[in-house]
Parts: structure tokens; sequence; C-alpha cells
DNA sequence: TCTTGACTTAGAGCGCACTCTAAGTTGTAG
DNA sequence: CTACAACTTAGAGTGCGCTCTAAGTCAAGA
């Protein structure tokens, strides 16, 4: 899960300092970020131009500083995506959320739709693997036989 | 099993004699094939032209005309697509059937793949569901509180 | 004969979800 | 001062899996 850490000499990067720094101001550079939840670094970034993620907090005006909130949210997300939601859904949902309590019975809604829909994926899979783990005991058969 | 006829007059259309006439000699149309499997005729033509599908016979040396074992090895595609196999490996395994019984241990590696993809697929659905559902309920909590 | 509808092909186009590029800025180590 | 790593942007490019278009053939019914 954990993103790979290129080796740029023996000496800390600068990376692995500001992740040291980081353990106290509890603040991510994107590459944390992106090691931290899998998402590549331009991931991140076309999640935030499109909407998906607030525009998140500058340091200096420049760089982005992640807050443990940020991260939160961008976990949900990624469970959101994984569950099946698309990228389209997931602006509304977040459009949602910016808007505040008094969308929150449509949010839930659309949560409804999500698990109901992943209830019925999960269901065709397990309808698909029987036939194919049928196939795989038949031609294991056939295997066996051949052999003797 | 049936696919949908469509009404496009009080007469019979060509499609629907096709059908009867089909019955008697068990060969389809490519229309009758996608009603029948839920596949576009785009799509069926595609499948053909990137060999999931072998050349299938042609009436008159024309048009299209599908067998019932046609139509189970397309059936058995829908199946591979929906529990996660790429055209790409689709591909590769309608090459290893064309090959012949000296493939079938290949193939049978290709169908545990996929098992252990697909089943690895469900337990992570099943993880993100749990959080979805805890959501709901929470959210549910908060609203009907707020109702009261 | 004309129209209609189902089919044929080669190849272009599309929507999705990223993924990458080019050109530039910033900040620190040596 | 220089080098370098990490960041920034706008916008172009990619891979997948279809999906559609254009131009044509063919057969049957009015």
């Amino acid at each position: 899960m954990i993103g790979i850490i290129p080796m740029r000499g023996y000496n800390k990067s600068k990376n692995e300092i500001k992740m040291m720094t980081d353990t106290i101001t509890q603040e991510l550079t994107i590459q944390q970020v992106a090691e931290k939840t899998g998402l590549s670094v331009h991931t991140l970034r076309y999640y935030e131009r499109v909407g998906l993620i607030h525009p998140i907090n500058r340091k200096d005006n420049t760089h982005r500083r992640y807050t443990s909130d940020d991260i939160g949210w961008i976990e949900f997300l990624i469970k959101l995506r994984a569950t099946g939601m698309s990228i389209q859904q997931m602006q509304t949902y977040a459009e949602l959320q910016r808007l505040g309590d008094t969308t929150l019975a449509n949010r839930v809604a659309m949560l409804c739709d999500l698990k109901q829909q992943a209830e019925a994926h999960i269901q065709e899979l397990e309808e698909h693997l029987k036939i194919i783990r049928y196939k795989i005991e038949y031609y294991q058969g056939v295997l066996s036989e051949n052999q003797s």
C-alpha cells in the first residue's frame, strides 16, 4: 500500500526530513499524501482541479499542505471510487458536502444507491464465479485423467 | 430466453419471420444475438474483429449466422468480462482455445487467476460496503434526531 | 420500379479516468 | 553561487472498451 521510496543517496532526502517534521505538524506534502493513499500526485491534483477535493491550503501560497482531515476525505473518496461511484457522481457528492447539513438527506440517498449497486455487483460476481469454479474443476478433472 | 421482439407495425417484421424460421434452423442473425446476449451488434462485430469470436459462418457468403455453439461461447465471454477479465486477456484465452487441448492447462491457470482476482475484488467491495453502511446508519440517525 | 430495412466493411470518434509533459518557481545543501 | 529536488500550472496525451459513421449490398413488399 505504501509507495516506493526512491533511493537518492545515503543521506535522508528532503522528503524524509519533511516527513519527520510532519509527524509533529501533521501537515503532509502532496508526495507524502500520494505515498500514504496510493493515489499518484497527478491524480491528487486532478481530483482537486475537478472539485473532488476542496482547494488545499498552501504553505507560503505555493506548495500544498494536506491536513489529516484532508487525508480522511481523500480516503473516503477512494472507497467511493472502489465501490463503483463515478467521478461525476463523486463531484455531485462533494458539492453537496460543501453545501452543508441541509444536503444530508441527498447524500444519504446517494450512499444508499451506491450500496445497492455494490451489493448487486457482488451478487453478479458470485454467480459468475460459480461457473468459473465449475469450469476449473471440470478441466482439472480432464487434466488429471489424461495424466494417468 | 428469447430476446425482446420490437413492435414495428402490426405485420410481422422480417426479423420476426427469420426468428420463426430460426427456431427450426437454430441459426440466428446478428440482431437476434444482440437481443439474446445484451451485447450490441457493434460489439459483436468488434469482438469478432479482435479475435474474441472466431469468424462466424455466413449465409450466402455475406450475412453472419450464429450457431448455438457460438452463442454459448459469447455468453461465456460475457461472464469473463463481467468477472473482470480484460479484452487482452480474453484474446489470449480465445487464442489458446483455438490451439486446442494441449493448451488446457494454460487456460485453467488463467481461470484460476481470474477466480482469485474476483474473490479479492468481492472482499474489497465487502469491506468498503461496511463503511458505507455505517455512514448511512450514522447519517440516518442524525436525520431522525433533527426531525424530532 | 421504388422504398425499406437488415445487413456489410473500414475506420473514425467518444467517454472515462487518469497520466504525462513542458516550462517555470522555490528552497536548501554544498 | 550553483545544483538539485520538489513543487507549481495549463493543457495535451493515453489506454480501454466500446460506439458510431459513411458508403455500400441485398432481398422483399407496395
